[in-house]
DNA sequence: CTGACTGCAAATAGTTTGCATGACG
DNA sequence: CGTCATGCAAACTATTTGCAGTCAG
């Protein structure tokens, strides 16, 4: 199962959001576009169906969705955060290309006995994990074969 | 094993850069320290010992260190990178609480055989992992039960 | 109606770049 | 000594905040 925009506005709701215009319009490009993308991406997407939203209410619709668990974040090198939506069951991993930043999402991850040790030793409640590979994909790698 | 001051200077020597008292001041505090370093907190300690040094110096530093993989970047959030000696062996995750933003480190974590199995799928070469557990640490646990 | 939401503009934070001077090797 | 490194200031990018007008519920 994969949240739904009906699901995301009705968990906004319920935690007393209002509904607006541009709000809908936000989750509709998340929920649309599979990939990652960065506020000025969603931004850029939203613009086309609703010229005039500021780039302000984009973080600030971010901000929320991200508080609430309903997108998830990613991190990767300089100030480039960009956001998903978010499978509540199976959260998802990347692997990500150094050369090209190609990413591809995976599921399975197999981490439990791992979590249940350090939650154990360190006595943290832990909440989640972000897993990333990084590596070089078959195009770069055949690329720097011919090259070199 | 885990690189040392002399160590890091050869390998900037053998790839043609100079060692000046900037850099070897910051590759000390990055040594000495043995936490999570973000540039401007670099820039403060070696300000204790060599006013004066421009903050630009540690970034331009950090990227040369980190291109050649002495050491190593983290991401957490908000536009927030911090730095890390590397241990060319045991590379290393994290744990970091997300009430307080305490990192603890731990070394194992055994995904070669999810890492095998990737590499085969996506045709990926893959060079590395990062992987980060993100939960509450037990005094803002015992912080929060307190309250509320 | 009314408090929450929006957009603008300005502020802030983090990082990078151009350039003249200075120092490693 | 020549070249690379430094520090300053300014530019840039990403993000946040203050505020007055606007709209969902």
């Amino acid at each position: 199962m994969v949240y739904t925009e009906k699901r995301i506005e009705t968990a906004l709701r319920r935690h007393g959001y209002k509904i607006t215009k541009q709000r809908h319009n936000v989750i509709k490009a998340i929920i649309e576009t599979r990939e990652h993308l960065t506020p000025a991406a969603i931004h850029e997407r939203v613009c086309r169906e609703n010229p005039g939203i500021g780039l302000v209410t984009i973080y600030r619709t971010l901000d929320i969705l991200s508080e609430m668990g309903l997108i998830c974040e990613m991190h990767a090198g300089g100030s480039c955060r960009s956001y998903l939506v978010r499978r509540p069951a199976e959260h998802h991993h990347h692997l990500i290309c150094s050369d090209c930043g190609t990413v591809i999402d995976f599921t399975d991850c197999d981490l439990g006995k791992l979590e249940r040790r350090l939650a154990r030793e360190t006595n943290f409640r832990i909440d989640g994990h972000l897993l990333e590979f990084v590596g070089q994909c078959r195009n770069c790698r055949r690329r720097k074969e011919t090259v070199g």
